[in-house]
DNA sequence: CCCTGATCATGA
DNA sequence: TCATGATCAGGG
């Protein structure tokens, strides 16, 4: 596949989603030899992938977010044919362990969605995936309103954490922010601790933005641009 | 295993 | 029908 070079500034990145908007995904993956698989069953982060490549995200950065250089996080969310989210979005690993001194501020939730640009998808899954477009990106910083909503529903799972309740967790808790499993399988364990403060191996988990939060963000904006 | 990118698919 | 819990791929 071409490789693209990194946006220097954010307006150039924001062009760049732009101009990709009203694309089918294999025009867009035909533009860099990306080769498209016939659904998702078996690449399911392939959409967030392309997109990556083709706006020239910091590839192999790891802890840092896509465009680090610009602070911001880059986000692919599949719509339905109202331009509703399909999925909750992933935001970063639930810390199990180490967490004395953490504080929403200093938190990776916090750092992750500082700022994000959402590239909306369609996600229907009668579409073909080949013939799926890509709608207007939205380049989103979080409101006061919908940053204390989120720290809220982060403070109320972390002192479960904290207090060795992992296992009591729920994806039914937070209005906005819940915690889910997020592992390759079952079989994956990381260390945790029970309400003992006894060590105990459980499934990793990640903190997930709920349909209902990521509405708001894709809702309004298309307001804004009626 | 940990973390990146997420969606799948089954039970309620 | 739909959200929760499970799962897929790949690099480090």
């Amino acid at each position: 596949m071409k490789i693209q070079s990194i946006p220097d500034n954010q307006s150039e990145l924001m062009q760049r989603a732009e101009s990709i908007a009203g694309y089918s995904l294999k025009e867009i993956a035909s533009s860099i030899e990306l080769p498209m698989p016939p659904d998702l069953k078996k690449e399911k982060g392939w959409v967030g992938k392309l997109i990556e490549l083709y706006l020239g995200a910091n590839a192999g950065s790891k802890a840092e977010r896509d465009f680090a250089h610009l602070g911001i996080e880059l986000k692919t969310i599949p719509v339905n044919r109202l331009g509703l989210p399909l999925e909750t979005t992933f935001v970063s690993v639930a810390p199990l362990t180490a967490n004395h001194g953490i504080t929403w501020e200093s938190s990776h939730v916090k750092y992750k969605l500082n700022k994000v640009l959402w590239i909306p998808v369609e996600g229907d899954r009668s579409l073909p995936l080949s013939s799926r477009r890509i709608g207007l990106p939205i380049l989103w910083q979080p409101s006061q309103r919908q940053e204390l909503q989120l720290k809220q529903d982060w403070q109320e799972l972390m002192d479960m954490i904290v207090l060795g309740q992992i296992e009591k967790i729920t994806a039914r808790q937070g209005e906005y922010l819940q915690i889910r499993p997020k592992a390759a399988n079952g079989k994956a364990l990381t260390q945790a601790f029970n309400e003992h403060g006894e060590p105990i191996m459980t499934r990793p988990r990640g903190f997930y933005l709920k349909k209902q939060f990521t509405s708001q963000i894709l809702s309004n904006y298309i307001k804004d641009f009626r």
